[in-house]
DNA sequence: CCTTTAGATGTAACCGGTTACATTTAAAGG
DNA sequence: CCTTTAAATGTAACCGGTTACATCTAAAGG
């Protein structure tokens, strides 16, 4: 491996020399500056990363946990960071962590053990053991946000954008509507939740808790959900999905047991993947700037990184937009 | 930050008892092993992985270059190949390139400046330019894959596979099959061709190219193809596409021309993803091992960096499956 | 022509581990 | 009790850069 030292030798001038003419170009002099990077060409020279690293003390890594990357909408928001990543000069340590919380934190640990300068959680946990007196590692929260995140957060105003999916069906005459909900213990499926309580109530409508099943986001879920909504003696006119994914699951349910979307019964979504304009109806859904996640997550975390934060941590909204295509539609 | 000389102060030993402790723990007496963790925990000592990297030259990095994240399938092979390095004590660097060769050749960058120790490509695109004399950085080629790959390759029998689902269309009585395939200069693209035009030859017809349109793999690509085979004056009463993403698209199109699926036209994907069981009709398609693309391509590529693989690179090939679902039916 | 000073370059310490080799310690054998 | 030998431990070089500080060079000013 051709190192600094050969470089050196081969344009005449010491180890500092070629550094610099790299690293700060200005401060050599042209000729010199000639001389090192024809000899840099000749000996196909490209400085040890991991040494830079080492002596640097910065990796510029970064490290994201995401539940699950086969989740389309996690990888929309992972495409947001690797982009915003790789225009700061950052590369990215991608974790499927499938929620296991020993892998987490055994990939947070990279952060500990300086090889990654930061990290990026989507998934509502602290990865880092507080080690009192030590320093807390640069974090930055996202998407799926704890409550009381010690670092900045990005997240959409859930709450919000349930209650504005649930006013939508109020407003085409629903009064029975079901809920397939996410995981039980989720600030997510939490905050929708309540916005889809809001509404009811701002309607006047009691809650009624038995037409709310759980899910885990993924279609089979939204599938079997359905089938239980559907098998009660008095089933819903409408239904709201956490995510598409299980929309999707949920309508294909629905058809099988000979259904119509929406005539029989209404379905909304949440996420606005991309087949939700392409499936069958396409999908009432609220649209979230899943890329923005990203890109904001990166934003926050170089900020602290580079201690450009002062103090207190930011808690960023992101907006949504209530998508209203094909799959709602008056109540019977 | 703690580093080891610290801890081998605290356990009144050298540097080198430390790094003995945590490494090869069994040539360090039992007594001295003790007072060692007992120093490492009391200090909370993490050793310092960049200098580990710097020192050993092994990064146990390996990066990825994925063309589209935010593409369901890749997605999956991504997973895997998180999953298998993992297991091995690798982490991933991942690099969305949206098929950017100047990305893709920064990132292979990585593996030059040892920043990984090697690289897998889910593209038909080799980023290392072989500058003459030097070794070749450790890479495998997965999914699509070039023709005279220069490393180990995983792929699928795409023309078999394209084949069979033409035989399955073939044997429904059509006669007439649209043709959505991916972009021109892909591999992918021209295996499945093949395979395509293998069946019909067997079949004793002639191909007609009139009916094959381009696509990129996305929904919106297949649906706006759909719409120009379904223009035509003599439409075709099945259609093959490449992707099932393309496929989605293709069938949303032909619901929006009032045609229903397959009573009209028949529809087969390829890939069989998440989606593909749940769409409306749940689509007919060539079910792909997602995952065990990713961690064969690990298992190959460790093989190479451990040097155990001996002078020919192996090239796999993947089982695929044809899955009937209701988007196929006899030509009306 | 000499002194001052800024700019260019060189020297070498340093980052935090790993490990070859040297040295010490302890056990075994005579 | 002394010698031999293996096991345990210590010393210090080394990985390949970066950069503080020292030194040298040359232009500017007196």
């Amino acid at each position: 491996m051709t190192n600094i030292r050969k470089v050196a030798e081969l344009a005449g001038v010491s180890v500092a020399t070629v550094s610099r003419t790299l690293r700060t170009p200005d401060v050599v002099s042209p000729g010199t500056r000639d001389k090192v990077l024809a000899a840099v060409e000749q000996a196909d020279y490209r400085p040890n990363l991991t040494a830079v690293q080492f002596r640097s003390q910065r990796t510029r890594n970064l490290v994201v946990l995401v539940p699950i990357i086969a989740n389309t909408f996690f990888a929309r928001v992972i495409g947001g960071i690797q982009e915003a990543a790789q225009r700061r000069g950052y590369g990215i340590l991608l974790c499927n962590t499938l929620g296991d919380e020993r892998t987490e934190r055994a990939y947070a640990g990279l952060v500990s053990t300086r090889q990654a300068d930061g990290l990026i959680q989507l998934r509502a946990y602290d990865p880092f053991t507080t080690s009192s007196g030590q320093a807390r590692p640069p974090m930055v929260n996202a998407c799926e946000v704890l409550d009381a995140a010690p670092c900045p957060t990005v997240k959409l105003d859930n709450r919000a954008a349930a209650r504005a999916v649930t006013e939508h069906l109020l407003a085409l005459g629903h009064r029975r509507i079901g809920m397939i909900k996410g995981p039980r213990n989720s600030p997510l499926t939490r905050d929708r939740l309540l916005g889809f309580q809001d509404a009811l109530a701002a309607a006047g409508l009691m809650p009624d808790e038995s037409l709310w099943c759980p899910g885990d986001f993924t279609p089979p879920s939204g599938h079997r959900a359905a089938g239980e909504l559907l098998s009660r003696a008095d089933p819903p006119t409408a239904i709201f999905c956490e995510s598409d994914e299980m929309a999707m699951g949920a309508m294909r349910r629905i058809k099988e047991a000979g259904l119509r979307v929406p005539e029989d019964i209404s379905v909304a979504g949440f996420d606005d993947i991309a087949f939700a304009s392409f499936c069958d109806p396409p999908l009432t859904t609220i649209a979230q700037p899943a890329e923005d996640f990203g890109r904001e997550a990166v934003a926050l975390l170089l900020d602290i990184i580079d201690e450009r934060g002062d103090a207190a941590y930011e808690h960023r909204i992101m907006p949504f937009e209530l998508v209203i295509r094909e799959s709602t539609g008056p109540a019977a």
